[in-house]
DNA sequence: AGCACGCCGACT
DNA sequence: GTCGGCGTGCTC
């Protein structure tokens, strides 16, 4: 058995195996693997098809099945409930086989026959949640222990995920409306389930003959070093290892085995060789008064094992990271192990050497790793071998033994809500796991989340708050131009003449610029001058975007692609023109206005190759790039002292966004856009070009006041009644039939509102409505929210309706329990 | 999610 | 007369 076992069983399993020991005699007779009754069996399977026995009737088949539940009764058997990757609510129960009674666990999967059909149904693989006696199955209400199916095979030879870790997946599978078995199946990566990284290889030991034959010499000289090698190291060992230590070919071994000297052990084994990378070490740093008070709080925490969420309010330079630093060195100082959630976009080797830097042993998880890196660092941190995990949203399932604190960095960012099913929020999941661990959350964001403020404010969430900068450093000025009149914006540039001029100045002062343009492509628009029509894409309800680079027109939604006809296909006029920028074409006019300064674009276009991202940071922060343009990309977690000017190109393409929360994305892109600049005594200022300086959003970012913002908007939302005032559930409905996708979000609305009045639950029903884009994908979708104050009725209520709603046929629909993505 | 079951239209 | 359409409802 590997290592992993002994770390993965869990308490509650271990307890489950227990009360189940000790276990009846065997009958001899009893089929074990590798019987001959089983043996024959497949034999006779193989020849089947000359000689098949006539098809049992359905009597017989019943009357057999009634049998191996009553013998499985008599004989003190055992069932395992198992969950499937499918949208089911429920587990189901199995008859364990009696060889597979000592594999069985909570935490394994398995394979089982589901669903009716020839055979039984098909063959699935489900986790197993639970092993009992099959009596307990019989005693409860409408079971039909006759109708229970067998267990056909364990798949894992140790548990995958421990009891905590199951509870908090049925948590999650019933938070989130989704099933338990589709939980598990997301929780686990692929790469751990195939067991990646690992293979099954040959060892050799000696036998008792072995070390009799070696006493009374008479082996061969060869043999007799190969076997004093095999002994003298103590546990089973390679060939190839006998064969360096005793100066011989791996043919002996082989011949001390079919003598009978040496036997084989077959074990699971590590096959992963990763290099380690130099790590320059670090300096240690003084805590500033604010930083330490931040800490003594949550040390206190620590200290008395006690669950509780602190946000961390901290402006950009305030020197968050170390206060995370302080704290998880203060858990691996207890032997416990920390996670570290950051946005997947921040997941660069500079994020990562921050903590390399500090902790001997740092585990990563995100979505670059191949299957066997990433399962390698999921067996060392079940193992315990780690102190700290640093990774994206799944890392939250970390299989950490002794959690001791969950940290999560830019706690704000919509990347920490999974778009798929399971459609979680991390922060909701940490929040679970630690209350149940007993162990403290750390929030950190300088902009967070009104849902986060709201909490912190109530009392739910802890405020701990870094207003000012280490070194004393200001924040950057920031500077709103409204560009509606601006002469040069007017002859269709994007950069208007403040700006223009600020990126003069600062590159003739050997500073560095970053221009901040959330819109890929070269044209967001191709525009009919004649009809005012856009180019559409076909499938979706989007306008295409014109990529000259690739000179064709690409929507942003779906895969589609093509070439711009040369008449607008709506009239027919020649008037076809491109419109707005991209940031293609603000990388064109940024070169022809400043033709002397070196620029580098980062995009999703411009970053296809791996290892490009980093490529360009590395010339950025040597200053071989004065001028760095891009998306997203580039407004998160970089820290360049040399950048004297950060520019928004643009602050409203955010801010239109048919979205409730469009003004808080606003807010904390300006924010998070300005913290990349005045990180050193040379200072910095940032300029955000805008056609609504007077929005809310706008002129609060540029004052650095989040207070006034959330004031301001914290009031919107109650007006609204929108979170976090009350809790949303979305439900899309999608097909290819616009009226009959509209007529069933009618009816299932209308249910659900019927069933909420009949039951007197206070859930508000909201739309339906066309979804913001229409049709996505050839499917038109509409969409409704539930919304309610307590989570707790909006989850009652869709558990009873909706398995009145039919499933299949040619309009299907997703449930999104708090949801981020309103598109 | 599949997928087998059942009840209504165009073919030999 | 049947084959096959896809709406409906289970799956231990």
């Amino acid at each position: 058995m590997v290592a992993r076992t002994a770390t993965l069983s869990t308490d509650a399993a271990d307890a489950k195996m227990d009360r189940m020991e000790p276990s009846p005699p065997h009958p001899p007779e009893a089929d074990a693997p590798g019987s001959p009754l089983e043996t024959g069996s497949s034999a006779g399977k193989e020849q089947g098809a000359l000689f098949d026995p006539p098809e049992p009737t359905a009597e017989e088949i019943a009357a057999g099945a009634a049998m191996a539940w009553e013998i499985a009764a008599a004989e003190d058997r055992v069932v395992a409930d198992v969950v499937l990757n499918k949208p089911l609510m429920d587990a189901y129960t199995y008859l364990v086989p009696e060889n597979l009674r000592d594999e069985i666990a909570p935490g394994r999967r398995v394979r089982v026959p589901f669903g009716r059909g020839p055979r039984g149904g098909r063959s699935e693989t489900g986790f197993v949640v639970a092993v009992r006696p099959v009596e307990e199955y019989a005693n409860e209400r409408g079971s039909k222990p006759e109708r229970l199916k067998t267990i056909d095979r364990v798949l894992d030879e140790a548990p995958l995920v421990d009891a905590k870790m199951l509870e908090l997946s049925r948590w999650i599978a019933e938070y989130y409306l989704c099933g338990w078995g589709q939980v598990l199946s997301s929780v686990v990566p692929a790469g751990v389930k195939r067991n990646a990284g690992t293979r099954e290889l040959v060892f050799y030991r000696p036998t008792e003959t072995g070390r009799a034959a070696l006493d009374a010499g008479s082996l061969t000289k060869k043999q007799r070093a190969a076997m004093a090698a095999i002994i003298d190291a103590g546990e089973p060992v390679r060939a190839d290892y006998v064969a360096s230590k005793a100066d011989c070919g791996v043919g002996v071994v082989t011949s001390l085995k079919h003598k009978g000297f040496a036997e084989q052990v077959r074990k699971r084994t590590d096959v992963t060789e990763f290099d380690d990378v130099a790590i320059e070490p670090w300096e240690e740093l003084v805590a500033t008064d604010e930083q330490q008070a931040a800490l003594d709080t949550i040390l206190a925490a620590l200290r008395g094992q006690e669950y509780a969420t602190f946000l961390l309010h901290g402006v950009t330079g305030s020197g968050k990271t170390e206060v995370y630093i302080r704290a998880i060195k203060e858990v691996v100082e207890y032997g416990r192990q920390a996670i570290v959630l950051v946005p997947e976009i921040a997941l660069t080797p500079q994020t990562i050497r921050r903590f390399r830097q500090r902790f001997e042993r740092v585990a990563v998880l995100h979505s670059h790793l191949s299957d066997a890196e990433r399962s390698k660092h999921w067996r060392d941190i079940a193992a315990g071998r780690v102190e700290v995990v640093v990774g994206a949203r799944s890392a939250i399932f970390a299989p950490c033994q002794h959690l001791g604190l969950v940290i999560i960095d830019e706690e704000h960012e919509s990347t920490f809500k999974q778009d798929s099913v399971p459609r979680y929020h991390a922060r909701e999941v940490a929040e679970k796991r630690c209350r149940e661990a007993g162990v403290p959350l750390i929030l950190g964001s300088a902009t967070p989340t009104l849902e986060s403020w709201h909490a912190a404010q109530e009392g739910r969430y802890r405020l701990l708050s870094l207003l000012r900068r280490v070194g004393k450093l200001p924040l950057p000025p920031v500077v709103t131009v409204d560009v509606r009149n601006d002469p040069q914006v007017r002859k269709g540039r994007a950069i208007g003449r403040q700006l223009s001029n600020a990126v003069k100045a600062a590159i003739e002062d050997g500073g560095q610029v970053i221009l901040f343009l959330n819109l890929r492509g070269f044209s967001p628009a191709v525009w009919c001058r004649a009809c005012g029509a856009s180019l559409m894409c076909p499938d979706c309800d989007v306008s295409l975007t014109w990529h000259r680079d690739k000179g064709r027109a690409v929507c942003h939604s779906c895969a589609h692609e093509q070439t711009v006809p040369r008449a607008c296909p709506g009239c027919g006029a020649h008037e076809l023109k491109y419109v707005g920028v991209g940031t293609q074409k603000l990388e064109e006019e940024v070169k022809q206005v400043f033709p002397d300064a070196t620029i580098a674009r980062m995009d999703s276009d411009s970053m296809r190759k791996p290892g490009s991202h980093d490529e360009v940071l590395t010339r950025f922060r040597h200053s071989e790039i004065d001028i760095l343009l891009g998306t997203q990309m580039i407004a998160k977690g970089l820290d360049f002292p040399n950048v004297t000017l950060v520019g928004v190109v643009d602050a409203d393409t955010q801010l239109h966004q048919p979205d409730p929360r469009a003004g808080e994305r606003t807010f904390q892109l300006i924010a998070q856009v300005a913290g990349r600049t005045g990180r050193s005594s040379r200072g910095g200022r940032v300029y955000v070009q805008s056609s609504n300086p007077a929005e809310p959003a706008i002129r609060r970012a540029a004052g650095h006041d989040y207070l006034g913002f959330v004031a301001d908007e914290l009031r919107d939302r109650w007006d609204m009644s929108y979170p976090p005032y009350r809790r949303l559930c979305r439900v899309i409905l999608r097909g290819p039939d616009e009226a009959a996708v509209k007529r069933r979000a009618n009816e299932m609305a209308n249910a659900l509102s019927a069933a909420a009045k009949s039951r007197n639950l206070p859930v508000q029903i909201l739309g339906p409505a066309p979804c913001a884009v229409a049709r996505l994908q050839k499917n038109w979708r509409f969409h409704f929210q539930l919304s309610a104050e307590n989570p707790a009725d909006v989850r009652s209520l869709w558990r009873t309706v909706e398995p009145e709603f039919p499933t299949g046929g040619d309009v299907d629909f997703v449930v999104d329990m708090d949801p981020l993505n309103m598109r």
